[in-house]
DNA sequence: ATTGAAAATTAGTATGTACTAAATTCGTTT
DNA sequence: AAACGAATTTAGTACATACTAATTTTCAAT
């Protein structure tokens, strides 16, 4: 269904501002809806106007449709190149993290230029010494060559009732210090934990990590997205 | 003598433009002599005009002094940046072959694009996986953190004597057909090589490697840079 | 139905880097 | 010394991407 993410259809190479825009579009829209100039400009950094202007061009481009004044979305062709992108920054990000010794707060800024600077070739090779990994060190899936990946459905460590055991599969997040501090209490993708309280009006959850008593805030728990079970 | 690498100094980040002319402009003033508009268009595949405009922007930010009708030198500043870019190319070229299976006559193109994309973080950890290598795959010098580097007078396999024994240290091409035919050939650094005759006329010379016989013609054997004994 | 705030777009501008075509300078040859 | 060809620079333009300020559109609230 999905083209090839490595399709050799003769293009001109594409800008980094072009990759950036597509793969923003991209992420703001998981449903595949209209994503709005405001959001996107908040994304990139950007001002609003000169949103406007690239989603101009990335129309003229056949990369994105854009209905004035309602929003963009991404064509087929964009979205294959979106998430060759993200490919490339997950299986970066995993590269980095097994070879590298990097650690997963400090990969995100790494891998967001090297995603644009790294050839198809370099990108499989990368992937065959890791053994084609699914996940990236945040549990974000990685897409394969022909732009699929698992999606699963996940539960927010905050909405996890007491008494449930879950596992962490995946932090929402790039902000490399919440990312450190989870990273220190032990809360990384493939833990298991047990709730043990939860205070009401978005107050904090106790859990049991690993044999220790631990306590998180409802906004990191927010973030830690966790399958049923262990 | 030569300031660091990695300096701190507060300055905007540099285009990758920029960076590419510096680098070109080291490369082809050897001796820290004048660098013709003409040469550094023909390296670089530009218009000459194109390059004087960008000597002068060069000149402004304090990388180049531009003697106007006469030639382009680099500062300090800009040989340091131009140095930083040397180690930056060399040491990815060495990371690719020594950990991505890449060969001598791949890893140009893809270190042409990563030496703009990583970070100083990124190239000392591959220097530390390497062991701070002081060559490339190609044998050319990987300067330190300082833009400090191992300088060797080598000769040309074309200008050996017959009966002469050498070992080769450096092949000083870019060009992916002729490093693939002289690594077909067994001739890459590291091996040594007797000259058995040498036909003159710019003919080829017929040499002893590793207890085989081989002819190479002039043009390689000029980029073939060796020193003397084994 | 009108209005007002938020969102989005247009208009006009700046910057970096490239181009072609025309003009200038240099250095050598006569 | 003059003149010619090669090298270089200038002049004028284009394109991608960003900006601010001004304008227009949308939509929800009255």
């Amino acid at each position: 269904m999905e083209a090839e993410l490595t399709s050799d259809i003769a293009r001109q190479p594409l800008t980094r501002p072009t990759e950036d825009y597509l793969k923003a579009i991209y992420q703001l829209s998981n449903d595949g809806g209209l994503v709005a100039t405001t959001d996107l400009a908040l994304v990139l950094g950007l001002a609003p106007a000169s949103v406007t202007g690239m989603i101009k061009r990335l129309s003229e481009q056949g990369l994105a449709l854009h209905e004035r004044y309602r929003g963009v979305r991404l064509t087929h062709e964009g979205r294959r190149i979106a998430l060759r992108m993200l490919r490339r920054h997950r299986l970066i990000e995993a590269y980095l993290v097994g070879f590298l010794a990097y650690t997963w707060d400090t990969v995100h800024a790494e891998a967001e230029r090297l995603e644009h600077a790294v050839s198809d070739d370099l990108i499989e090779r990368m992937a065959q010494v890791l053994g084609h990994p699914i996940f990236d060190p945040h549990g974000d899936p990685i897409p394969d060559a022909h732009g699929r990946f698992a999606e699963f459905v996940h539960v927010p460590l905050a909405d996890v009732a007491a008494g449930e055991t879950v596992t962490i599969r995946r932090a929402d997040t790039r902000d490399d210090g919440r990312l450190r501090f989870l990273a220190a209490e032990g809360l990384v993708p493939g833990t298991v934990v047990t709730v043990i309280a939860r205070q009401p009006y978005n107050g904090p959850s106790s859990l049991e990590v690993g044999g220790e008593r631990r306590i998180v805030g409802h906004e990191l728990a927010t973030m830690l997205l966790c399958s049923r079970g262990t």
